[in-house]
DNA sequence: AAAACTACCTGAGTGC
DNA sequence: TGCACTCAGGTAGTTT
């Protein structure tokens, strides 16, 4: 369940690893992700990686050629490994890297994506039609009040839509709507200005404070091994259903909303 | 056009 | 101990 910070932490992690670096080889043991790993993924071999950047929660390795975007789904990683090192049930790509090591692409659930972009990644279909990153001034107030404007779309689910904003899923969203009073089915469109602004502030500061959390954590991505789990603790409403409301000492309710968990204060959240 | 629903997948947890 | 079952969740694509 990578969330956008896990996927900013893995892309710190694994920068200073790859970028520079010249891929030597790529294995692909399983093709079956969320959509077939092409066969332009398998030709990378002799391309320099210049960079690796994120988009939502896309990591893109520009290779030159080319863009490599990856997407870790609910259950992916990346992890490095040393040069021939066992594979892991679940481990189905490999890129050889010039400097002896391997980066493995790690992924159960095969909800993840390894593709592989020509020319502008920005035009690719998967990039192109996304809302603002949360943390770049693109997100503020008067986008969201004219976004929201006449939705009866639970806010809820407004704010999970990757058009409207990027990189808030499950969990921060209710964190989210919890920090700013809002209740999970408020329709978006009824949603004072003022409450839509501390919205924008909460997403801010959930999103900034687990990235900050997962920077100070960083595992090595050499030796990486089980979750990081950096927010679990910290986290105010969600999976708290039945427990007392840590402002209010109400209960915590959990509704379901489109097939996802809400966790949420009936009494701080109207 | 917007909203609701479906598919994809495996590991963890629960009940018998 | 083991089987059968449910749940979890990101997101593109399809249906209403």
């Amino acid at each position: 369940m990578p969330e956008l910070p896990e996927v900013e932490t893995t892309r710190r992690g694994v920068a200073p690893h790859v970028v520079g670096r010249s891929i030597t080889a790529v294995e692909v043991r399983e093709r079956r992700l969320r959509w077939p790993v092409p066969r332009s993924v398998d030709r990378l071999a002799g391309e320099r990686v210049v960079d690796l950047s994120r988009r939502a929660k896309y990591l893109l390795f520009d290779v030159g050629s080319g863009t490599v975007i990856m997407h870790l789904g609910m259950s992916g990683s990346l992890r490095l490994v040393e040069g021939g090192a066992q594979w892991r049930k679940h481990d189905h790509i490999s890129f050889h890297m010039d400097s002896g090591r391997e980066l493995r692409f790690h992924d159960p659930r095969r909800f993840g994506c390894v593709l592989f972009c020509k020319g502008d990644p920005g035009k690719h279909r998967l990039i192109r039609d996304l809302g603002p990153e949360p943390l770049s001034q693109d997100f503020n107030v008067d986008y969201l009040v004219e976004r929201a404007a006449g939705k009866t779309v639970a806010i809820k689910q407004f704010v999970m839509n990757a058009q409207v904003v990027v990189g808030v899923g499950n969990i921060y969203a209710s964190e989210a709507l919890f920090m700013s009073g809002i209740h999970p089915k408020r329709a978006a469109g009824r949603v004072a200005r003022a409450r839509l602004g501390k919205l924008v502030t909460a997403i801010r500061e959930v999103l900034g404070r687990s990235i900050e959390m997962g920077g100070t954590t960083l595992r090595d991505f050499l030796h990486e091994d089980g979750k990081p789990g950096y927010f679990r603790q910290s986290l105010r409403v969600y999976g708290r259903e039945d427990e007392a409301c840590i402002n209010c000492n109400a209960t915590v309710r959990r509704i379901v909303q489109n097939a996802r968990s809400s966790f949420y204060c009936p009494n701080c959240q109207r």
